[in-house]
RNA sequence: GGGUAGGUAGCGAAGUGGUUAAACGCAUCAGACUGUAAAUCUGACGGCUUAGGCCUUCGGAGGUUCGAAUCCUUCCCUACCCA
């Protein structure tokens, strides 16, 4: 075990949002030093998607804190409960998944997850293990620890009663599951984002109720996507993919927002307390423009998911092709017949447009160039055999040879 | 079991027999302005097109009609109220 009380401490309350309490959770690590005992720290995973983001790693930035201080990181990947889902308001039913891909999608989540995680201090478990031999006669006396009111207190569930929106009784399982997994593997601490509050706390009450001492619940702040508005996830795409390729990720760290700046700092890079206090300092100099800072954050994003070479390749390349306006060094490219030389088609074939009407949409309203060229004609064709560099709205760059 | 209200494009939501490919808002995309920021303004936003048009869409399937998202039949799905 490493660090002192205070040390741990100042790491895990920055940036989070609740800590439900702390003194327990002081009490735990107290505990933790004086018998050189690593505290369990559980975080679940929803095997569903493994295509982590940086709204995820909020979360397994924590954890790798915990992990720096000795703790033990435990990953359940919740392949049981997966087969209900999370009650999230939208709630399509999921497709049931085989033994088989729950192992692969756990498994990617591990590559992913250790990208942030440290590979020695973590355990990964599948719920499946424990929850797939529970009885009808557990099960009932798990229930009968709780009251449909308590359930109900969820703020989601008493959302959708007032809309008149569906709950599914299976919805009203989930909590309780992923409380049921707290109980199995003695969790000391449940990591979560704020939207996890109610789950990780029913996972305290479940321990209470059967005898254990209680988890600590420390809730993270949900990232907002690069929108700035919603929360980032996939399916809103304003994600940054922790997998996504260096230059993507500096672009996109690019078009955040300025408010949301600093809080990308704090929750999604691992710079230190000092340095967050910095990076506000140059926030509110007016001499600085946020772009810089922004710049930098970009940077520490690329660094961290690739090395310090990618981030300053993506740096460079940021520079040349929106500062300067020229081109990227990498471009795809394309060889076309001259009897195919019709622009419209090119960009379809090309998957640079998703039909022919939005390609004409798109000329129309001058969001395609060829050679640095404007082009407004709709039925504009390559009619010189030669290389052509076609621009197809704000980002994507095609190489083009006719024959 | 009975009653009521519903199911419309990515989402939300108008439209109840004929300029309705379907108002409006959000999201998205492009242009202008920039710092590929935000904000703002402009435009686009089913597909194909020899640009005149053509084809497909309003929960599913049938039907009435010159003509249906709109009327009828039937089926599926959801919420609410009563039991």
């Amino acid at each position: 075990m490493r660090g002192t009380l205070n040390e741990q401490m100042d790491t895990y309350k920055k940036g989070a949002a609740e800590i439900i309490p702390e003194e327990e959770l002081c009490y735990k690590i107290e505990k933790s030093i004086k018998t050189q005992k690593p505290l369990n720290v559980k975080l679940g995973c929803d095997p569903s998607k493994p295509d982590l983001h940086i709204g995820h790693a909020v979360v397994l930035n924590k954890l790798r804190e915990f992990q720096d201080f000795g703790h033990k990181a435990i990953l359940i990947i919740g392949d049981y409960t997966a087969m209900i889902g999370d009650p999230t308001g939208k709630n399509k039913t999921r497709p049931q998944l085989t033994f088989e891909e729950t192992r692969e999608y756990g498994r990617t989540y591990y590559e992913q997850a250790t990208k942030i995680l440290d590979r020695k201090n973590i355990e990964i478990r599948y719920n499946s293990e424990w929850l797939s031999k529970l009885t009808l006669a557990d099960i009932l006396k798990i229930k009968s620890k709780f009251t449909v009111q308590r359930i109900l207190e969820r703020d989601d569930f008493t959302k959708r009663l007032n809309e008149e929106v569906e709950i599914f009784l299976q919805e009203i399982l989930y909590p309780l599951m992923q409380g049921y997994d707290s109980l199995v593997i003695n969790a000391d601490v449940e990591l979560g984002g704020t939207d996890q509050k109610f789950n990780n706390l029913i996972g305290r009450d479940m321990q209470r109720k059967f005898g254990k001492e209680p988890q600590v619940v420390l809730l993270m702040p949900l990232l907002e996507g690069i929108d700035g508005k919603e929360k980032m996830s996939k399916s809103l795409g304003n994600a940054i993919g922790i997998c996504e390729p260096p230059k993507e990720i500096y672009g996109k760290a690019m078009s955040i927002p300025d408010n949301m700046i600093f809080k990308y700092f704090l929750l999604g890079t691992r710079l230190t307390m000092s340095e967050l206090e910095n990076i506000k300092k140059q926030l509110s100099n007016p001499e600085v423009n946020p772009r810089d800072i922004k710049k930098r954050l970009a940077y520490e994003l690329v660094k961290l998911y690739y090395n310090e070479n990618e981030a300053k390749k993506s740096e460079e390349e940021f520079d040349r092709v929106f500062s300067k306006k020229g081109l990227p060094d990498e471009i795809p490219e394309y060889v076309f017949d001259i009897s195919n030389n019709k622009l419209v088609d090119i960009l379809v074939s090309t998957k640079s447009v998703d039909s022919k009407s939005s390609a004409r949409r798109l000329i129309e309203q001058g969001g395609v160039t060829v050679k640095d060229e404007k082009v407004t004609d709709i039925n504009y064709n390559l009619n010189q055999k030669g290389e052509y560099i076609i621009k197809v709205g704000k980002k994507k760059f095609l190489k083009v040879k006719i024959n």
